[in-house]
DNA sequence: GGTCAGGATGAATCAGGAG
DNA sequence: ACTCCTGATTCATCCTGAC
């Protein structure tokens, strides 16, 4: 699992066994079919809401509300709904590498059949999100809740897979505290909701804030994202901005249409593929070189022999020549005795092991960064 | 519909039908399908969440989590689990009043399955809910976003039923707004929390909070209520507290045991004490969430029917379920009220109005302070 | 008595790589 | 598919006990 940016190993994305950065006119399921197997990153998916809209809705002041009745969004019962959407599933778990996933996003009507057909398909759910509208639509009857969010679900393509998520960026975008899995974005309005001819140019259009933190959190520049339910192309937008490639794939020709135009007219963030642009992101200690503590000792910065104790000072160890330690008849790595002493399954002996300089404690890792100075990163 | 308390033409409940008010010990699909048809108003269903934990997880500096491993959450397969799920919701319909309802609760394991399979047994999904954590658990690993939500539906007994809904109630709660479909409510902690011998009694009993906002919403004084996983009893604490009647349904005696004690413990409505322990909680300087009134009724700071009265004790005025007030005939928020027996065109009902504790005149804005701090400024 | 530091804990599908 | 080793990893809240 990828769970940062490799900076310092930073490889020219390859060029992608597929045509990228086009949009596919035509039935996805058909389309994705036609891909090779196993060649992409990830897959975006938005697909029909199967929303049940009976009756027209009028607004408290008499206005008749623009609802989503488009033909797209028309099935006969659950049991077609569920085979359209175990088709398009199985077409996408296809095309996905061993270790890609998958994002849908999708209302009460329809949610709980993708989320189980995901389910049923082999793919592994890592979270549901909930996306918080910050300006919803009221509820104009006063029969319900007002209908506030949409879920989101983050699946693997298998349950072994080794998904990518960028941990450090995510809790950077969120002030230094995990990221939640309730997401609070606006909804799509204003000048980045796509018009022609002064009407909305799609019922459903996805805020770009969405597709920003979902393409940042699961794959990193060069990867290939699909949206089989492209739409007015959000998708392809943001993936552009970000350095990402992308393959939409929608039906109606007229937000085809809309969709080029809205990414051909769009700049991608300078620097392009190459360490210091802006795509970077954080990375956490895992993308720096592994550190065996005998090579501390090794240089001379621990010195054989020297007494390591914790910080309650409660236990304590001797450092031996070769980088083991030993505490009284025990023996073995700084984790191991730290593990020991404490009585736990498991330590990380760096933060947990100290050595007393000039009256005060310095850990491991102090010195281990000084170490780390003095040969690089390489 | 029912979309407000008619609190004026509030009939006598009529005697149930079934014994209410009582706990059976037994499989809970065997338990409704001995019941009549159509006999209660509404189920509340939090069933096992078909866990699949593999591993032991360990906190960074080494304790062990406490994971939910009981046999009651073991199922050999996705088919195996939703069979169990067909068959109690089969059961839970047949006992509901036609214009009856179901609530249930559930994470990303398996709410898509309960949703999906509520769907095909006939029931219409009126909301899905979205219960935000105010403290939840962090992912410790880092390698997926916080799981801080879990997920209710809503659901009528058929697409033509006429369901109940307190529409004016839970505005009246969210301080004259629209109640959203996603809520912060604490999980269970501190004095709720029930222990056995210091550990606790249940591993996933839900808070009271969540209860009283779905019985306050769907539900009218008198009706019954079902819950067939009854675990601790929160639901039958909470329709005891506000005058419903229910019938718990629980396998474990252990937990059957926990229930009757906390339940029997519970004072109804109308003779209620303040908790003392919530009060000593630190105050945080937390100023930017707007919390409703109704906020605190629902957490237990404030309870209904608790007097009101101005600083110079010219005035007073009553707490209501839904968090409004009453003042002799008239009725309103506590801002509306507190406007209307000064004369003047508004007034802040946070700092007009006082509760009396110990001799004391407290503010409601201290009381809004309290709660602050128990929810955080998420 | 009040304050503050430290410990405990909550429905969790929770690591990655070498051998 | 398995074991073993390294070492990365936590937020809000409540409770207890020291001072």
């Amino acid at each position: 699992m990828t769970h940062r940016w490799r900076m310092s190993k930073f490889k020219a994305p390859a060029a992608p066994a597929i045509a990228t950065d086009r949009i596919i006119r035509g039935d996805c399921i058909a389309a994705m079919n036609a891909m090779p197997e196993a060649c992409v990153d990830l897959v975006f998916a938005d697909p029909p809401y199967n929303l049940q809209l009976a009756h027209n809705l009028h607004r408290p002041e008499g206005g008749k509300v623009a609802a989503v009745d488009d033909d797209w969004d028309k099935f006969a019962s659950y049991a077609t709904y569920d085979e359209f959407t175990r088709a398009w599933l199985t077409a996408a778990r296809r095309i996905l590498k061993p270790d890609g996933a998958i994002w849908t996003i999708g209302s009460y009507h329809n949610i709980f059949r993708v989320g189980a057909a995901l389910q049923d398909a082999g793919f592994w759910i890592l979270n549901d999100i909930v996306w918080r509208k910050a300006n919803p639509m009221p509820n104009f009857k006063g029969t319900r809740f007002t209908n506030a969010h949409e879920t989101l679900i983050w699946a693997a393509k298998s349950e072994t897979a080794k998904y990518k998520f960028n941990y450090h960026a995510m809790k950077a975008m969120n002030e230094e505290l995990q990221m939640r899995s309730d997401w609070l974005i606006p909804i799509c309005t204003g000048g980045e909701r796509l018009k022609t001819d002064g009407v909305k140019a799609h019922p459903t259009q996805k805020p770009e804030a969405l597709l920003y933190r979902v393409l940042l959190a699961c794959t990193e520049p060069g990867d290939i994202v699909v949206d089989p339910f492209f739409g007015t192309g959000t998708t392809g937008a943001v993936a552009k901005l970000l350095g990402r490639h992308f393959i939409g794939i929608e039906r109606e020709e007229k937000y085809v249409k809309v969709a080029e135009e809205r990414i051909a007219s769009l700049l991608p963030l300078s620097g392009g593929d190459m360490p210091g642009s802006a795509w970077e992101v954080s990375q956490g200690k895992r993308g720096e070189t592994r550190i065996p503590f005998g090579s501390l000792v090794e240089s001379g910065l621990v010195r054989p022999g020297t007494r390591l104790i914790d910080p309650q000072r409660r236990h304590q160890a001797e450092v031996r020549a070769d980088g083991s330690l030993s505490m009284g008849a025990k023996t073995g790595s700084i984790h191991q005795l730290g593990a020991a002493a404490q009585g736990l399954p498991s330590c990380n002996g760096w933060t947990f092991w100290h050595i007393e300089e000039a009256g005060k404690l310095v850990p491991l890792d102090a010195k281990r960064a000084v170490y780390r100075a003095s040969v690089g990163s390489a």
